[in-house]
DNA sequence: ATCTACATGTCCGAAAACGGCTAAATCCAG
DNA sequence: CTGGATTTAGCCGTTTTCGGACATGTAGAT
């Protein structure tokens, strides 16, 4: 199975997309944490549909033309993770929530901390949009592109 | 990459026999330890040239007509794994080995238990002859097909 | 003779450490 | 008193670490 990848310029940096080939697998800010190394089988590939269409939305999205996302998404991680993920994706534009209601939602209310983990390993910044998870007192707590990041995109969703 | 399988009779009981098409990757006696389970998307194929030839140069192994195989091998494992088992195939028919030499042949001479360890997870008995390898002292030690076929072997071989 | 200690690669299970947390207890300055 | 800041103690999935068990053999001490 081979992997594609583009690279994208954003307001909150230089952005890493991976597909493989039908869905996207991942975007991470190369300056962040956790991001994966480039790997020699892998294809840069520019005319590939699924990121050149996920850059197009992004870049809609922090011109505040767009809210929501239309990328099938194919995240790799541990039941656990995907459900934590998927319980993400169902926060709206515009909305927060804390790591405990998320961890509510997906029926257990006391993985709190195991949330947080979950959260900072999402693979698909942005379009799974971890940065509305925030701690129940208010304080961003954490984020793996960096607290600024999270910060300036909680503010083009109006949040802050 | 397909996996393709055959069973077979033998005096030392049932064999398995794996290949992934082209060499021969696998043959385990399926009474034996670390034998693995058929996975749902193996294909028996009674017809694969290389099986079929496995099979045939197995029976005249076992009626006393030949010493030596001709089959491909494609092991996997560990490099040290495959090491040793390199090492196995140059012992000759009808000889015997021990640990410690084993060990000494690959440059590693105090990796004597490693030797054995690596020795019981041969995946290919009998064409790769772990059963001539036996302990300094003349103790069979162990078998992962089991004690009494490494011994009959060993006769076969005329060693005992 | 017998026994103990040690060397070596790999696997596996157990245990502990580590987080993008939180609610409750504690502690101070106004 | 009182409210906000600070500490404490549980919670939980994942990752990392550690210890033992093996298809042994040599060297040294009882």
């Amino acid at each position: 199975m081979t992997t594609y990848y583009q690279l994208h310029d954003s307001p909150v940096g230089e952005l890493l997309l991976i597909s493989d080939g039908a869905a996207l697998t991942a975007l991470h800010m190369t300056a962040g944490k956790y991001v994966p190394s480039l790997e020699v089988d892998w294809l840069r590939d520019d005319e590939r549909a699924v990121l050149t269409q996920t850059r197009r939305e992004l870049d809609e999205y922090f011109s505040g033309k767009r809210r929501v996302f239309s990328i099938p998404l194919a995240p790799s991680g541990t039941e656990f993770q995907k459900q934590a993920w998927t319980a993400l994706t169902k926060i709206p534009f515009g909305e927060k929530r804390t790591y405990g209601q998320q961890a509510a939602i997906i029926g257990r209310p006391k993985a709190v901390r195991a949330i947080g983990a979950a959260n900072g390993k999402n693979p698909i910044s942005i379009i799974v949009p971890c940065h509305r998870v925030i701690g129940a007192d208010g304080t961003l707590t954490g984020y793996a592109g960096g607290l600024h990041n999270k910060d300036y995109l909680l503010k083009l969703e109006g949040i802050l």
